[in-house]
DNA sequence: CGGGCTTTTGACGCCCATCAACGAGTGTGG
DNA sequence: CCACACTCGTTGATGGGCGTCAAAAGCCCG
């Protein structure tokens, strides 16, 4: 079996020891050392700031990336000029897989604070899976995932109020976070009202009222961006919609 | 390169002539030949009838489906016990993509009225990556459409106004009837108004409304299931938010 | 320190969900 | 073949949730 050439730089493996691709791959079943092939062909970007766009809608399709540290948001311009923002991306997760049909992006990634970002060129990434077993695969799960998670989204922008909507939001990153480490129950979002509200289908004081209204209800303490979550359980109830029930039939 | 044994039935492949596995993958680039291999791993099923359920939520995940003819939603479950109408999926297209990643389906798809659907296992299909070239990024193409997709609805139920989002709905129809040899403008839908307005985010009474008030401004005409569009330009400008435009600036 | 952005809070109004009622279409069994 | 029940689709009345407008206070950055 004829092995693909692949870009092979020392130097770049290791300045990518810490990349997330690890933390992203061993999980799913590769072996330390596939792992290593993987960080030989990531290219290190220098890291990027607020404000920095990673790629833009229209922009060829080259590459996916992983976020190594920070955060971004990407966004779809929407007809009337507007955007929708699709969803915020954490270290560990893989941004463009959109892009793969149609060789382009359609939709902005926009970094949110600063953040290091790995690139991973997808043709390289494709002609790896002939010598990394389950690579395939996993590339299928990855994306499946990615389907997964919008099908979430639609659930939750087609049938839930705005409490039940903020609810699940801070649940998500509450569990987004806890998977890397970090605190469930005590942390700050990088992103900004507009940007929460936007992405959860409300308007930004709806946003920042019902905020208030968790803080009143004993949820959760509020402050600016850093949040701390008093009560999961309960807001998990909430997130659900079974807020004010007590033994409510279905609602189609 | 050594060949894993694929089930390989001729009776089966010449039931599966009018497949719609040609009608799908023709287009992206695969001989003919190609097409024959695939078609040799798929299973046929007896025609469905409407109420059917393809799969269940909570189901083991083994193989994908095309539909060959007919149509089916896919629903899945929300904690209240309400449901989310997640696609409407037309001859020619692929259902199970989203239950790769956790090997368990997580919706369900019921078939909308009597229908014949091909069953493609997984595992045969990706066996066949190794000898079919361009399979396998045929199947990340694949992917990543479905993902192209749920990103439009994420727009639609995040930005849209009722109208906006029935116009776009009947737009999609009329596109995906359209690539499939049938008039875009004259045709017969199968799902009903309570299975529209679930899917987008409307209730019954609003769909039906709007329905009439296109019919009003001549912009089609409606007789229960059978739609005739009368101005698909109208139409696209509704949908796109342009409808009571003059000049006006974005809306976030 | 000044300007702009973010967040919050209040007042108001509209879009659309909800409730209700009715007609039409569909299927079933006697 | 018809009676009956049930679902589906339509239309009207009503109300509430949340968007919109407005304004003020806090925070960040140059």
């Amino acid at each position: 079996m004829s092995q693909p050439t692949i870009i092979s730089i020392e130097t770049m493996r290791v300045a990518c020891k810490s990349c997330s691709l690890s933390t992203l791959c061993l999980p799913m079943g590769l072996c330390p050392q596939d792992v290593e092939r993987l960080e030989d062909i990531v290219k290190h970007a220098r890291p990027l700031h607020r404000g920095d766009l990673l790629f833009r809608s229209g922009d060829r399709f080259r590459s996916l990336y992983v976020v190594k540290t920070g955060s971004l948001k990407s966004f779809a311009p929407s007809p009337e000029g507007g955007e929708q923002v699709l969803g915020f991306h954490l270290p560990g997760e893989v941004i463009g897989l959109d892009a793969i049909d149609r060789r382009t992006h359609s939709c902005f990634a926009k970094v949110l604070e600063t953040s290091s970002i790995c690139e991973v060129p997808f043709q390289l990434l494709t002609q790896l899976t002939a010598i990394i077993p389950g690579l395939q695969h996993h590339l299928y799960r990855l994306l499946s995932k990615e389907i997964g998670h919008d099908t979430d989204m639609l659930l939750l922008l087609g049938k839930k109020n705005a409490e039940e909507r903020l609810a699940a939001f801070l649940l998500d990153m509450s569990k987004r976070l806890q998977r890397r480490g970090l605190s469930p129950t005590d942390f700050y979002l990088s992103m900004s009202r507009h940007e929460i509200g936007n992405y959860l289908g409300l308007a930004v004081e709806t946003v920042s009222r019902i905020f208030t209204r968790f803080q009143d209800d004993r949820l959760l303490g509020v402050e600016r961006k850093h949040i701390e979550i008093f009560d999961l359980d309960a807001l998990a109830t909430l997130a659900d919609g079974m807020g004010t029930m007590r033994q409510q039939q279905q609602r189609t």
